[in-house]
Formats: structure tokens, C-alpha cells, sequence
DNA sequence: CGGTTTTGACCCGCGC
DNA sequence: GCGCGGGTCAAAACCG
């Protein structure tokens, strides 16, 4: 209840203890997809079928499953249209200007929220559309005029028939800007830049707004891929790096291809395992193999950092990131200690990624 | 020398 | 229409 009350975006960042993180669950959760709460949700993600977390995981890595399927399995609500239904991005605004109230940036937060229409369906007509777009990545970079006339070609890819009611005819215009399937994750670490066994090149650096630290945009180096990735560290918890993947590869991961991790972080470990192995290598590059390996599937993942804060506190992992989708539950002894949840302070990046989180669908 | 990073300028969407 | 902020471009600098 108290949650209910909390505007996500009232949600007071400085609230934030890293010392606290495991006394309740992510504000994800608690704020914004109240689906997690929902305990038939939790079915699919992590109480009934812990395994099938698993399998949709592997299989989503090994590129066997379809959205939906996954969606299911990850109880991916908050990507679904559901949550970017016009009604809610009504909400939303509605959630933006108390967020403006409460004196939280939130900018990012609107603007995703509907430049990201992200339906389930989306991520496949967008990615077309989007291809379209991406297509000129080649000629691409250079694209920024044609962008203009392209706009109207797409519209239709849209799948507007949503139209934004929020934004009415000026809906139709936007549409010429689409956003892939995004996601974000937090880690844990002291560099900026967490090597996924991708390669990026750096193509732009902006001031974030209300944070000191800069947002760094790359994209993948490899011809014909089209992802980019954004990087920014929270401003609450310095020691956080919110990575933001936008896109899918449409390649292997160079990673893999030289026969390394990958196999082993993402076929063969189970989430738990992953963890482990995550925290044991004491860098983030395992989870942000694996997540970029699965990204393909999901329109918008929010994986939560996990900090060791409990008792190890004083390590400080360099990364380590908690998902909801690898580590439903507790499976494991330790495991329990380990989950614990870090309060996501980000209301830029973050918020942008998970539209849930920036508002309640339950009273 | 080729690839990457840096960085100022520019474009675009959005709110006022 | 204007200003702001996010995102991208592209030339120059840098690096191995």
C-alpha cells in the first residue's frame, strides 16, 4: 500500500540504501509491475516453474523461442502493449508530472515511453520497419536527412492503430523515429564500459541531465548490426553503470565465435550458475554476453543489478547483476543472501527502458 | 594506416 | 514559435 501511494517517481532516490537493498523487493516490482506481484505471474516467472525460467532461457539464448513464448516464461508484462497502451502513457504523463513535482528527472522517461512503442508485436513491426531503417546503416550514418522523407513510409509500420491517442495526429510524424527493442541492466562496476564480448565503437557522448556523469553512446562495430548500447552511471549510486542495449545483433558474438565464455555462460550455466560465475569472474562481461545473446527475444528487460552488499559488502563485486528472469527464486542456499535486490535509484536511462516502472497498473 | 575516441555541431521531438 | 534535452553526425585527434 505505501508502495501504491509511492509514485515511482517519487520515489525518493536518495532513499536508496545500499545497505538496505534486500529488505523488500525491487522497486520495479514494487512500483511498476505489480504483474510480478501478481502471483500468477510469478508462475511463469518464478515460483511454479523456476525451470521453465531456465529453459526459456536457454532456448531464448539459443534463439529456439519466439516472444511470445518467452514473454510468457519471463512474465515480460511490462514489455507488453500493456504497459504502453495509450491509456497508461496517460497514466504515465500524469505519473511524469508528479514525477516533475517531486523534483525527479523524468524526462527520459516520457519521451521513451513514447518513442517506444512497444507492443509485442511492435518488436517485430518495428524491427521491419526499423530494418528498413537499419538497413541504411550502411549509408546510414550519413541518413539523418532521408530520416525526414522515410518518416512517412513507416508510419504505417507503427502499428499505430494505437495512435497514441495521447499524441494524436502528431503520433502519425513520430513515427518516423523507431526505437528497437530496448533494455537496460544495471552493473555493479567501476568501468564504464563492460566488455560483452562485443565490439562498440563510440560514437557520441552527451551530459545527462541532472547527473554528472556523461551517457556514452555506442554501436557495434560488426557490418550490418545495428545495436547500440548506451551507458551512463547513476548519479545516486556512482557505482552503478546502467547499460541500455537497443537493437539485435544479427551475428555471432565475436566472443563466441573464438570458442570463450560464451558456450559456458550461456548454454551450459544455469542462472544460478550464472551468478555465481558472474560474480566470480568479477566482471560483467558474462551477463552482458548472455543478455545481448537473448535480446533478440524480449522487448524490454529490466534486469536488476544484484549487490553483494549483504556480507560482502566490503567486496564490492566489481559487477554483478541480478535478473529477474535467471534467478526467479532463491533455488539456492546462498543464493538467497545473494539476490538481494538493489533499489534502482536511476530514474534516466532506466525508467526510460521499463515503462512499468514508471507507473502502477493497480490501484 | 586503419580503427577508435573525442567533441562540438546539428537534428529532432516535446513541452510550454 | 521557442527553448530544452536526447540522440547522432562527422571531423579531428588519438592509438596500436
Amino acid at each position: 500500500m505505501s508502495n501504491e501511494k509511492k509514485n515511482p517517481y517519487q520515489y525518493d532516490p536518495f532513499d536508496y540504501n545500499p545497505h538496505e537493498i534486500n529488505r523488500s523487493s525491487f522497486p520495479f516490482f514494487n512500483y511498476g509491475t505489480p504483474s510480478i506481484q501478481d502471483p500468477q505471474n510469478l508462475h511463469g516467472f518464478e515460483s511454479d516453474h523456476p525451470n521453465s525460467s531456465f529453459m526459456s532461457f536457454t532456448d531464448c539464448l539459443h534463439g529456439s523461442m519466439d516472444y511470445n513464448t518467452l514473454s510468457r516464461a519471463f512474465d515480460m508484462s511490462c514489455s507488453s502493449s500493456e504497459v504502453i497502451s495509450p491509456q497508461l502513457d496517460h497514466e504515465n504523463s500524469k505519473n511524469q508530472q508528479a514525477a516533475a513535482a517531486a523534483g525527479v528527472g523524468d524526462h527520459s522517461v516520457g519521451t521513451s515511453t513514447t518513442e517506444n512503442p512497444s507492443t509485442p508485436n511492435s518488436s517485430v513491426s518495428s524491427s521491419s520497419s526499423e530494418a528498413a531503417g537499419s538497413h541504411e546503416h550502411e549509408d546510414s550514418e550519413k541518413k539523418k536527412k532521408e530520416k525526414q522523407p522515410k518518416v512517412a513510409v513507416c508510419d504505417e509500420a507503427a502499428g499505430d492503430e494505437e495512435d497514441k491517442s495521447k499524441k494524436g495526429s502528431k503520433a502519425k510524424k513520430k513515427e518516423k523515429r523507431q526505437r528497437e527493442p530496448r533494455f537496460a541492466f544495471l552493473t555493479k562496476s567501476e568501468v564504464d564500459h563492460l566488455e560483452d564480448g562485443y565490439r562498440w565503437r563510440k560514437y557520441g557522448q552527451k551530459a545527462v541531465k541532472n547527473s554528472p556523469y556523461p551517457r556514452s553512446y555506442y554501436r557495434c562495430t560488426t557490418q550490418k548490426c545495428v545495436v547500440k548500447k548506451r551507458v551512463e552511471r547513476s548519479f545516486q549510486d556512482p557505482s552503478i553503470v546502467i547499460t541500455t542495449y537497443e537493437g539485435q545483433h544479427n551475428h555471432q558474438c565475436p566472443a563466441t565465435l573464438r570458442g570463450n565464455l560464451n558456450l559456458n555462460a550461456v548454454g551450459m550455466l544455469s542462472p544460478n550458475s550464472l551468478l555465481t560465475s558472474a560474480s566470480l569472474n568479477g566482471s560483467a562481461r558474462f551477463q552482458h554476453e548472455f543478455l545481448t545473446q537473448f535480446l533478440p527475444m524480449n522487448n524490454q528487460l529490466q534486469l536488476q543489478l544484484q549487490s553483494h552488499h549483504h556480507q560482502d559488502d566490503h567486496q564490492a563485486s566489481n559487477s554483478m547483476i541480478y535478473s529477474n528472469l535467471v534467478a526467479p527464486r532463491p533455488h539456492h542456499h546462498q543464493q538467497q543472501h545473494q539476490r538481494q535486490q538493489l533499489h534502482v535509484p536511476d530514474y534516466g536511462l532506466l525508467q526510460d527502458l521499463v515503462p512499468s516502472f514508471g507507473h502502477k497498473q493497480e490501484p
